[in-house]
RNA sequence: GCGCGGUUAGCUCAGUGGUAGAGCACUUCAUUCACACUGAAGGGGUCGCAGGUUCAAACCCUGCACCGCGCACCA
């Protein structure tokens, strides 16, 4: 650093030592090794997306998590990789396809569809890698994984082949939640509560009774979905009465869709119309007798609410398809998967959106005459978290997955109300901040409020539809074959069928199931040869390619659905180790010790990754989760593109460097607290790295080789209570971070650094620096090299670029082994804390802290009287000190110093008169002689406020020990604290008041 | 409806029973001094409201209000 420029420049810096440290192989984690391991798998960020903020804050704790744990000796895997994003990705890729090429999917098939896919994720799939590097995270990129690499579609595979044998993953026609712009069926973690304005349509309906042969109503079982309804069987009457019904409904466009009305058998009002029918009034062009619909009883009808009337709509609500069931409604589905009306919502309503259609039906209810009132309203609706539009329920054939492991995954993670308490951490039970391990140890949230939140969903869990209708993401390895299969066949090749089939049956290494279905019944695989199947399906484990081609001769066709995107992120922390096919990386860093995400994805991926980890790997993934919180802008607002509140990450690292983001996002980032992100705090945080570099400058401009040796006896009281701040420093931080706390860590490293080190201790050891006294001087840098080595170290995790560049600038790589911060500060050891020993042989004791604490007081209150005179900060003025005791040379100077005075003059007999100012404090007495030209009201008014307030704050102190209640009863050091404090108050008063007489005299 | 979190200086937030704090912002002063990406000094708060426990409450308890979030949800 022998040419050290006067700011500090990032971008020349920062590319360096990343290649560097890539170069050195310095992220790479050996499975091999001997020392303790430490691993955090990456969240993987979605292959095609951009670093954002959330990023940056997520992946900045992961880093110094990381890094932290390399300086403390550790065997570190940070292992980073990518999200195949099955929806994001194919809709991007999707749109791209349209503007360029004005071609849609279907255009290109899907083959053709899903190598333009993966062009696009060749193209744009290492831009966010990229950018987590300029970021500074020290991943080991030898190990990076995408959720679509042939060994990790495999391990998908093989778990939906385990699943599936244990009968946990199940084909079945259910109400779904559909997004009718994707076109695909949804979790339901992935639908999103909104409430919606809109209006409460009040309609009736007449009442209408059958005669003739009522009985046959009730057969309406065997039905096929899709159906014509024809309710009133032929040869029978209807008779219409006179009572009609209201019914409320928040959606009358499903009108053509209900088949039945329902209302609750305990209501007086309507329980004597149950089994009478009433005549629907849509699709108008039907005559009535299609329209002939049963009023049924189901106590799941609040009579408090709309009219105590309900409209069943079987096929378009959840609720509606249950009481469907309990009634056995025929479904009538009444829209296309893309949400417009079919031909069975008639003529009126065909080929509508579905909000059009609600327009349309309630004119038509107006033109019947039927539409009693439309009140406003507001309800929740269920909205596609992607697509922004209301999911509609849809009754489809889905894959679920019934969840495994949901007792031990309930059971391994810390109760918030059962733990100790908040500085349970993972330090708790290791002294040197290392995770506590032990085999029936808990599972920790931190913050442990989020285990509440954890411990309700798997206790309320419903089976999760896994299957998507895409094409980007892993397909589904199940070959089916529907019963028309056999109708063109010749008793020959059903014979080669069953004998294959039978092969596949008969398998035992449990890479081939088989189910068969006749007559809607799971049949046994004996009896196979005896019927003819309706359904037939085998689910596949890699490998059996060939197997699979067989399949396809025999008609089977591979189901075309994708797998939920999380169903491959569930592995993640496994399967990127090499889960099956490996294990060398698995034994070594298998549980991670922490997982870094976002509280979003609790569930859609902790407590997801949980239960796999149970039921695959018989262990917890990881032993820590630290939920960040989510990044805001300093309004308070969600960012998000459309409102352009979300700052480019890569514009903030051009502008002020990758070390100074990482500082100013985790200075502003409280546990557990959402984080309102403001480019002043970045500014911040540049401002901190230029006030690193110029105190390393400054140590340079002394010259001199780094200084190895202290002398103890050659240590001024600032020189031990500087030591003494790092070490309280070093405690602080450390502590902080074993407990996640970092932006306490981060405001420790400020204050210690500018406030304790730069502003008080440095300008002090000028008082040494600038003297002819060569032994002293060298011990000062001593201390500064001691401390500067020190406070690089605690620096790194967060600001990785500056330490190594300053660390190498410095030499004190050259003080270290070669594995041990020689080559880089990435593997220098963590600062310890100074032991009694070494406090010992130094001398540092309390008496030096106070005195420096008294000291730098007594400095302020000078300060103080040269503002209170008006005098200029650049006028250097005399002082006169008069000591209350012993003073050495050094102090006196550094008085000098400080005060910024021409002379300080040691006076013990000095006699004020009676114009100077004075402040008085137990290290002696400090006078100004102002010679006329000064302002004595200012320096009276302020003297009086010092009196009041010492007057407060004594009566205050004194009512406490005049209280025998307070005296009795309160613990001996804190009556002395008191007592103490009285004293003081009493001793700044009288010097207070001295001075204020000596003003007036 | 159930649950969680929050309410402290103009702003953002620390502060788990014993003297109300930090950073930013603000006011004033200072540029050949390692750093103006700087330094120095200063002003600014009945700790959301009401009760209770205690010698002592920002902190513990109860109730309330408001803000945010999650889960559930009736058409």
């Amino acid at each position: 650093m022998s040419e050290i420029s006067k700011a500090y420049e990032p971008q020349s810096v920062e590319d360096k030592w990343y290649d560097f440290w890539l170069k050195q192989n310095c992220f790479t984690a050996d499975p091999k090794s001997s020392k303790p391991a430490y691993s955090i798998v990456i969240p993987p960020p979605n292959v095609t997306g951009m670093l954002h903020m959330g990023h940056v804050l997520n992946n900045t704790i992961q880093d110094i998590l990381s890094r932290k744990a390399r300086m403390d000796g550790k065997e570190v895997l940070w292992l980073p990789g990518t999200d195949h994003a099955g929806i994001a990705t194919q809709v991007q890729v999707e749109k791209a396809l349209k503007k360029e090429e004005r071609k849609t999917k279907y255009d290109l098939g899907r083959e053709e569809f899903l190598k333009r896919v993966w062009a696009w994720k060749e193209k744009h799939g290492g831009i966010i890698i990229n950018q987590l590097k300029k970021l500074g995270a020290s991943c080991d990129w030898t190990r990076e994984r995408f959720t679509m690499d042939p060994e990790y579609s495999r391990c998908v595979q093989k778990v939906f082949v385990e699943l599936y044998k244990k009968g946990l993953i199940y084909r079945g026609k259910r109400m779904v939640n559909w997004c009718p712009v994707s076109q695909t069926a949804l979790s339901d973690e992935e639908v999103e509560m909104k409430p919606q304005k809109g209006f409460m349509y009040h309609f009736k309906v007449q009442v209408a009774e059958i005669v003739g042969q009522a009985s046959s109503l009730s057969q309406t079982s065997g039905r096929k979905d899709g159906d014509r309804l024809e309710a009133c069987p032929t040869g029978a009457e209807i008779r219409l009465t006179d009572t009609w019904l209201t019914i409320a409904t928040t959606r009358p466009e499903t009108i053509p869709g209900d088949t039945a009305v329902a209302v609750n058998p305990k209501d007086p009002r309507y329980a004597h119309l149950i089994g009478k029918h009433i005549i629907r009034p849509l699709p108008i062009q039907l005559p009535p007798e299609k329209k002939l619909i049963p009023i049924i009883g189901d106590e799941h009808v609040d009579f408090e609410f709309g009219t105590g009337v309900l409209k069943v709509t079987p096929a378009h609500d959840k609720a509606d398809f249950e009481i469907g069931q309990r009634h056995k409604l025929p479904v009538v589905d009444i829209m296309n998967a893309n949400g417009t009306m079919n031909d069975l919502a008639g003529e009126s309503l065909a080929g509508l959106d579905r909000f059009e259609a609600r327009s349309v039906s309630v004119e038509r209810l107006q033109e019947l005459g039927v539409m009693i009132e439309e009140k406003p309203y507001e309800n929740n609706v269920g909205f596609s978290q992607r697509a922004d539009v209301p999911i509609e329920p849809r009754l489809s054939e889905q894959w679920f997955l019934k969840y495994p492991s949901v007792e031990s995954s309930k059971a391994c993670v810390e109760q918030a109300d059962t733990s100790v308490g908040r500085a349970s951490s993972r330090a708790a039970n290791d002294q040197d901040g290392s995770p506590a391990t032990s085999p029936d140890q808990k599972m920790r949230f931190h913050p442990d409020r989020w285990a509440k939140v954890y411990d309700h969903w798997l206790t309320n869990i419903q089976d999760w539809c896994i299957s998507r209708q895409l094409w980007w993401g892993h397909q589904i390895p199940v070959w089916r074959r529907g019963p028309e299969w056999y109708e063109k066949q010749t008793k020959e090749t059903r014979r080669a069928s069953y004998e294959f089939l039978q092969q596949v049956s008969s398998d035992k290494s449990g890479d081939m199931t088989l189910k068969g279905w006749a007559a809607n019944a799971e049949m046994e695989p004996d009896d196979f040869e005896f019927l003819e199947f309706q359904r037939v399906e085998v689910c596949l484990a890699p490998g059996k390619e060939d197997v699979a081609r067989k399949l396809e001769d025999l008609g089977f066709t591979q189901d075309p659905d994708v797998l939920d995107t999380w169903f491959s992120s569930w592995l993640w922390p496994f399967a990127t180790m090499g889960w099956p096919e490996t294990i060398e990386t698995l034994k070594k860093f298998y549980p991670t010790t922490d997982l870094v995400t976002g509280p979003d994805i609790i569930f859609f991926w902790v407590a997801r990754m949980i239960m796999a980890g149970y039921e695959f790997m018989g262990e917890m993934p990881f032993k820590n989760v630290y939920f960040t919180g989510i990044i805001r802008d300093k309004q308070g607002r969600k960012m998000s593109k459309t409102l352009g509140n979300s700052p480019d990450p890569l514009e903030l690292i051009a502008k002020y460097g990758a070390d100074a983001l990482r500082f100013g996002t985790m200075r502003s980032a409280p546990l557990g607290q959402d984080v309102l992100f403001d480019e002043k705090d970045v500014e911040l945080g540049r401002n901190f790295c230029n006030k690193l570099w110029n105190a390393c400058r400054f140590r340079q401009m002394q010259g001199g080789e780094v200084q190895g040796e202290i002398d103890p006896k050659l240590l001024s009281s600032d020189d031990k209570w500087i030591l003494l701040k790092l070490d309280a420093a070093i405690r602080e931080i450390t502590e902080a971070l074993n407990t996640y706390n970092f932006s306490t860590a981060v405001q420790a490293l400020y204050r210690f650094f500018w406030s304790e080190y730069c502003d008080w201790y440095v300008e002090a050891s000028k008082a040494i620096l600038q003297s002819n006294d060569s032994a002293r001087k060298a011990n000062t840098l001593a201390v500064i090299d001691f401390v500067l080595s020190h406070t690089l170290r605690l620096f790194h995790p967060f600001l990785p670029f500056i330490t190594e560049e300053l660390w190498h600038g410095m030499g004190f790589s050259k003080e270290m082994p070669e594995n041990q911060g020689g080559q880089t500060i990435m593997f220098a050891p963590w600062p310890k804390a100074l032991d009694e020993d070494f406090k010992n042989f130094y001398g540092l004791s309390g008496q030096d802290k106070k005195f420096i604490e008294t000291r730098n007081e007594f400095i302020v209150q000078g300060r103080n009287l040269r503002r209170n005179a008006n005098i200029p900060a650049n006028k250097k003025v005399k002082f006169i000190f008069r000591p209350a005791g012993q003073t050495s040379a050094t102090d006196v100077e550094v008085l000098k110093l400080l005060l910024n005075a021409e002379t300080v003059e040691v006076n013990p007999n000095f006699q004020p008169s009676k114009n100077d100012l004075a402040v008085r404090a137990d290290l002696g007495e400090l006078f100004l002689p102002l010679e006329g030209l000064i302002d004595v009201e200012a320096e009276k008014a302020r003297l009086k406020k010092e009196i009041e307030k010492a007057d407060t704050e004594i009566s205050k102190v004194e009512q406490k020990l005049a209280n025998p209640n307070f005296t009795e009863k309160v613990p001996a050091k804190v009556l002395e604290e008191h007592r103490q404090r009285l004293a003081d108050w009493q001793n700044k008063l009288a010097h207070a008041k001295a001075a204020l007489a000596a003003l007036e005299s």
